[in-house]
DNA sequence: TTAAAAAAACCGACTGGTCGGTACGGGAAT
DNA sequence: ATTCCCGTACCGACCAGTCGGTTTTTTTAA
């Protein structure tokens, strides 16, 4: 279970992640945070070189645990077919259910909250954004090249184009979610775009 | 033209607008803005009671502008055919080109921008958020019921979620168009929902 | 048309408070 | 006893907002 100190660190990333979500960057002051936490000043500047610092591994730790999602939900998906286009189905219907079954409304993508402040960060905080997105691409193109090559598609469209709608959906729909304060609008339009994968492969 | 102090105001208000999309809200000081904008502290406390106030009437402006945008689109669309189904495509297609010919990326949403500071604000702003979002959800969804009057729908689905899934497109394409620094993403992802709305509408 | 009066628009120094960050000290574990 | 971990006190910079005064514009009236 890791030592004292990342233990701490820890909690302490955990509460900046939920409090920016809600404030955003700027909004958020360490004294925030620390004070959410349990902690001081001190204690937050020996884990930590300053605010940015906390920030990008902020974005570090959010993919990480994205991907451990993802890769959670393909692993399942897997498992229970061998057919590739099964399994993108059963993967975005497991994606829906799990952010369905949530006790509270998704909290947010630190991706897009930071995006939407980008200009205050350098260069190296934009890369790891971008960086996150595409590997996003990377994870659902490598689906879509694997179902293209069994199944026709009934319209040519670019497949990248197709991975890069599940990132816009769900971005989107996250956002829906928050402001209109309506947990069941993400899942449903995971399944939305479910179906639009249904109709292109011809699975209907 | 309007009066010398309306003028100002409105300067004021684009230079806001524009700072507020790259850094957020926060991360905007009224010193930046009057910086940019060539006025004083004396000038934007006579024409604002506050950051705050600026923040609203800013959302009020940009819902505004957005509905004249849309209007404008689906009034073209409108003169070029009599089927509704024809006249969403059309809309969708000249959305796209829109977006696409403009000589830089889309400035962001301002919508997202504050739904993602949400907490910093009080009651009235979200509702005012809240308001815009269900405003396209509905001029969307009346396009959506004179189609579906006339055409069947290859899948049941309800045409609420249809029409909010073109705010979430919107929404998270600008977010890729941000995060990748691509312009093309926006209008390509327009694209793809113009592709599954003519998949369930059976326009193939 | 024009000049004075009134109103609107704007200036800039100032304030109380908050921010990120630093310096340093102490306790606890190894 | 050294290293790890965290607390306290403090600093300069910056921030939103105020206020008395000045300039510019508009209205009024001759």
């Amino acid at each position: 279970m890791g030592t004292k100190g990342e233990q701490t660190r820890e909690h302490i990333m955990a509460t900046a992640e939920s409090i920016i979500l809600k404030r955003g960057y700027s909004g958020t002051s360490i004294e925030d945070i620390i004070s959410e936490a349990g902690i001081t000043k001190g204690g937050f500047f020996y884990h930590f070189n300053g605010k940015l610092d906390l920030a990008k591994r902020l974005v570090h730790r959010y993919l990480e645990n994205d991907d451990v999602f993802f890769s959670g939900l393909a692993d399942r998906a897997q498992s229970l077919t061998e057919d590739p286009l099964q399994q993108l189905l059963i993967f975005l219907k497991l994606m829906a259910e799990a952010l369905q079954d949530m006790p509270a409304a998704h909290p947010g993508c630190l991706v897009a909250s930071f995006a939407y402040e980008a200009e205050q960060f350098d260069d190296e905080m934009r890369d790891l954004n971008a960086q996150g997105v595409l590997s996003w691409r990377q994870l659902f193109l490598e689906y879509f090249e694997r179902v293209a090559e069994k199944y026709p598609m009934k319209i040519e469209t670019p497949l990248e184009e197709l991975a890069d709608m599940l990132s816009s959906v769900l971005e989107g729909g996250i956002l829906m979610t928050r402001v209109l304060g309506d947990q069941s609008a993400l899942p449903k339009q995971i399944l939305q775009y479910r179906s639009y994968i249904r109709l292109v492969f011809g699975d209907v």
